[in-house]
DNA sequence: TTCATAAAGATTGTATATAATAATTAAATT
DNA sequence: AATTTAATTATTATATACAATCTTTATGAA
């Protein structure tokens, strides 16, 4: 874990920290149920208490940590009934989503939507893990961005941050890959073609498919 | 403004000043625009800049502050844009909500349904706008309460928050009372007769209604 | 007057200090 | 040995102190 300067831009500590942990805890370097501890948060970041207790309040908003009244912060568990619950909800988003998307896509956009398609049929071909799930954020986020609602953007990225961690390890199993690939195709085809009923038709089954799937994974992890 | 203690529970000061904060945004208190200065609040509220900041950083994640580095925060200035994306996807949500309510209504659940109907009509008897507000918004939760789905609970309330100021102003305008009676009478019922697309339907257009006054009522203030 | 510049003040950002509570260990008692 | 209690340590919660930056006011020159 290490605190990441990005560009010339001044950013407070607290949003460095906050992407710091954010990072750790999503990829799974702190594992669910582990306690975070100021002291020596601040220390291994180098910073002091105060930007890693900022954080901290705003990793709990984001249901990435739980805070317990005066014993502090630890890693938020997921139990299958929160991936049961954030998937429904983000169903319903990514539904909507490509609806809007095809009634808001422009030339620039389907520029967008084939490319990242296209990318992560690469990401694919590469059988790297890091690379496979890096390239689905991107699709989807094409096709939110498309959507030009930021509101609708913040709550798709913080579902997807809440199941981020078990997301990768569903993309660990090889023998889905090509109907990955093929629901991508699908889903930008109906969006290109503005076909709004068989896109959300799609996106819906797309991600269906993977709340079988990765909630499978998690009971065989357990 | 003032911090409310809670009954016998422990709660950090962080937390009831987010709360005293968040309802002084809400109510109008505080006008968009206007500066949270952190000494100020802390004076007001008696307690010292550390729980305050932490309140703000919490205010910040829900949308209901924006922060200008090294300038501080101030209320979110919320634009007709932002208003209608907040609809846009809440529409979505409330229609998740009552799909969901009508797989997963019990006995008890239909007995608190039919009770918050009766109490908004009654709250609209009253004609006054605090009433009013509370009882739509307690009809509401009873249906959001039946997913049984926190993650969706939450986004729902945040949602509901970032347009609340607006919604309030909406409801003074008495001549759409009936219309509101109405159509939760009608929702109320679909639920009951487990009418799927019929509860939805009427929830959209409940919904779709009301973005056009609010935002009718939005552009008459400024 | 108007603009530019400099000084003063106000405010946030970060660090540290103190207080209150929780967790752990050691001691004492049965 | 097991259990309770006391003492110690660790940790969070809150308050304050200091540093960096922004804002405002005052001053001076064109």
């Amino acid at each position: 874990m290490e605190i990441q300067y990005d560009g010339n831009e001044y950013l407070p500590l607290r949003d460095l920290v906050f992407q710091a942990l954010r990072q750790a805890i999503i990829t799974g370097e702190f594992s669910p149920g582990e306690r975070l501890m100021e002291i020596k948060l601040a220390n291994k970041l180098g910073v002091s208490r105060t930007p890693v207790r900022e954080a901290i309040r705003m990793l709990e908003l984001e249901g990435l940590v739980v805070m317990i009244p005066r014993r502090g912060a630890e890693v938020a568990r997921i139990t299958e009934k929160d991936l049961r619950d954030a998937l429904e909800v983000r169903t319903a988003i990514e539904e909507l989503s490509v609806e809007l998307a095809c009634a808001r896509i422009d030339e620039e956009g389907k520029e967008k939507l084939k490319k990242a398609c296209n990318e992560f049929k690469d990401a694919i071909g590469t059988k790297h893990v890091q690379n496979i799930v890096d390239g689905d954020v991107r699709f989807h986020d094409v096709i939110f961005d498309m959507t030009r609602n930021p509101k609708l953007i913040n709550i798709a990225h913080n579902l997807r941050e809440q199941v981020y961690r078990y997301r990768v390890e569903y993309v660990k199993d090889f023998s889905y890959h090509d109907v990955l690939v093929e629901e991508h195709y699908e889903i930008t085809n109906a969006i290109l073609t503005n076909d709004v009923a068989k896109a959300k038709e799609i996106m819906r089954k797309h991600l269906t498919n993977q709340e079988l799937i990765v909630i499978k994974n998690m009971r065989d992890t357990l």
